[in-house]
DNA sequence: CTGTTAGCGCATTCAG
DNA sequence: CTGAATGCGCTAACAG
């Protein structure tokens, strides 16, 4: 409730120099600052955000925005995502703002949502892959990094698993293992990661001379009961893989349960593997070989980049996020 | 970019009529708002919600806190309520400020986070038994709502599962089946649902006539690392239960892994429960009996309540939100 | 129905 | 080193 004005009262000096030892200005003698340090401890004042938003132009607010509800789908990643990132940020003076777009909304009513001066940047979590919500935004004028996204022409900053190392990784573990016959379930289409993998799965295949199948490739959402449903329509073709390689841990973990459930065998009568690493991998049976992707290093890097767009200097770029093979028990060698 | 005094020039107004029309004041002229609204069209005119927030001293933001980084450890609960909360609180013109602390902060360090006036209430996520959190928050002077808390005197609102019943329902099915010799694996000590869950299976066994044995209850922390090893001690035992209450899902779930890491068959040798019905107690084998919370309902409750609060017209109330049991395969019939 | 005045709390001028 | 004036964008309280 204290304002600027009391303090400077109880401290007898002006609004002026109250003003420069809160934002630590070394133009004012120990004594005087120690005075006014004093008077702000006794009234236990506080600045007020608004009035120096008002006036700086800055509300040191970032906003982050979940596009669609079906992210919701994977709260574990945005979770992980957000503390590291609420932190660093904190670490920087600004705060975060959640924002999740219903299914009915687009990026077009950011403004609305966001536009009022309430956010000075943006983080979008996981933006279509076609580029229009990103370009949208970037006409806003709005600075902000797209999460578990890739700007291939750098016209935005990005932070992204590098999903075609992790499925070199996991494709070449599954041919060591003599695998030839695998199969894909994978993501939404319209998503980054998404589309990584399954490019990622098809470039792998090709390179060892293995044709591609559309009849192995299983389209899922990230959901448990997508990867069960994948499972259940890889496993039910009429020469079935060997091997089943899910987008995400998630639906790998759907596909376990549909193994169970038709009496099919992991690692025995098929080898799968996940991505993402989430904890459930390894406490699940049989425990997952996976990609393991390091969110929190996620969350640091978008903040450092959010930082840089807002402080303007440095050109938009992109990091990627090193992915590491986990090896566990869901895969078997077929020598 | 543009403020009100550009749309007053543009529509030949002054700069309060501009103000009337935004705020939907009936006392203007049709055609004068109609004059306004296309210059407001034109301009993309957005009301800056800093200077609002300093005329009005209403921030319009709400923030959320979960207290302990542990929080994490039941991060799909977290998420479901974020969401939900969010989207009714928007529905207000409300928006959703995230602030997780860390292990070092406690509620004193709350004004810091959010006392510059950013937000106008707070929503604080399964704050301490105690009280003292809840008691230090009230000192503060900001209307807050506790989420997953249990106020017994209704000194502040609070949202939370009705604990009583859902162990209720539990044991008595539990007991049904022939189970007298039932372990526990709890949660947090200074958690309220964590102590109402353990106080209701302690009562229920009363109720029933049976011993309370020390030996038989686990102390630990949500995860699925301390479900494993709760499992592990409880099943060690000379004499060990023929039955487990975990009280939540992921500990039950790290107990299964446990289980079959040691041979010991569910529900043939021993019969386990959860609760909280997350996704991956039906995709888990064998699947879990548990208990469910409508966590969404959750959510709008907590965004009524602290609506509620912001008013400042009612008294606090405390809502309960009723679980209910989801019987799977993870029990037997000793019958 | 519409316009004028004033002030919310802060920080950037520019003078002392 | 310190202070006085000024304005950020908006709206409540008064005029007209």
């Amino acid at each position: 409730m204290a304002s600027q004005h009391d303090v400077a009262k109880l401290a007898h000096v002006s609004l002026m120099t109250v003003s420069r030892v809160i934002n630590g200005s070394p133009k004012v003698r120990a004594e005087t600052r120690e005075r006014v340090a004093r008077a702000i401890e006794k009234l236990s004042y506080v600045p007020n955000a608004a009035a120096r938003a008002l006036h700086s132009k800055r509300s040191y607010n970032i906003g982050i925005v979940f596009p669609r509800k079906e992210y919701l789908l994977i709260a574990p990643f945005c979770i992980e995502l957000c503390t590291e990132l609420e932190a660093q940020l904190r670490k920087k003076g600004y705060h975060l703002f959640l924002g999740s777009l219903s299914d009915e909304e687009g990026v077009d009513d950011l403004p609305a949502l966001f536009g009022e001066g309430k956010v000075d940047g943006l983080i979008l979590f996981a933006p279509d892959r076609g580029g229009e919500e990103t370009a949208q935004l970037a006409a806003l004028g709005l600075p902000f990094v797209a999460a578990f996204a890739h700007s291939r022409d750098e016209s935005f900053s990005s932070v992204d698993s590098d999903n075609a190392k992790g499925m070199s990784l996991l494709m070449a573990y599954l041919f060591g293992l003599g695998h030839r016959r695998i199969g894909f379930v994978a993501g939404p289409e319209r998503e980054n990661d998404s589309a990584e993998r399954l490019e990622g799965y098809a470039r792998e295949l090709e390179a060892r001379g293995v044709a591609a199948e559309e009849d192995l490739v299983y389209r899922g959402d990230w959901s448990l009961e997508s990867g069960y449903a994948g499972f259940e329509a890889l496993m039910g073709l009429g020469a079935p893989p060997s091997a089943i390689v899910f987008s995400n841990d998630q639906m790998a973990i759907g596909g376990i349960k549909a193994s169970q459930d038709l009496g099919v065998r992991i690692p025995d009568d098929v080898s799968i593997t996940g991505y993402d690493d989430i904890k459930y991998a390894s406490f699940i049976t049989p425990s997952l070989t996976t990609v393991r992707q390091d969110i929190g290093l996620g969350g640091v890097k978008v903040a450092e980049l959010i930082l840089e767009r807002l402080a303007g200097e440095a050109a938009p770029r992109s990091i990627t996020i090193a992915p590491e093979l986990v090896v566990r028990s869901s895969c078997r060698s077929l020598a």
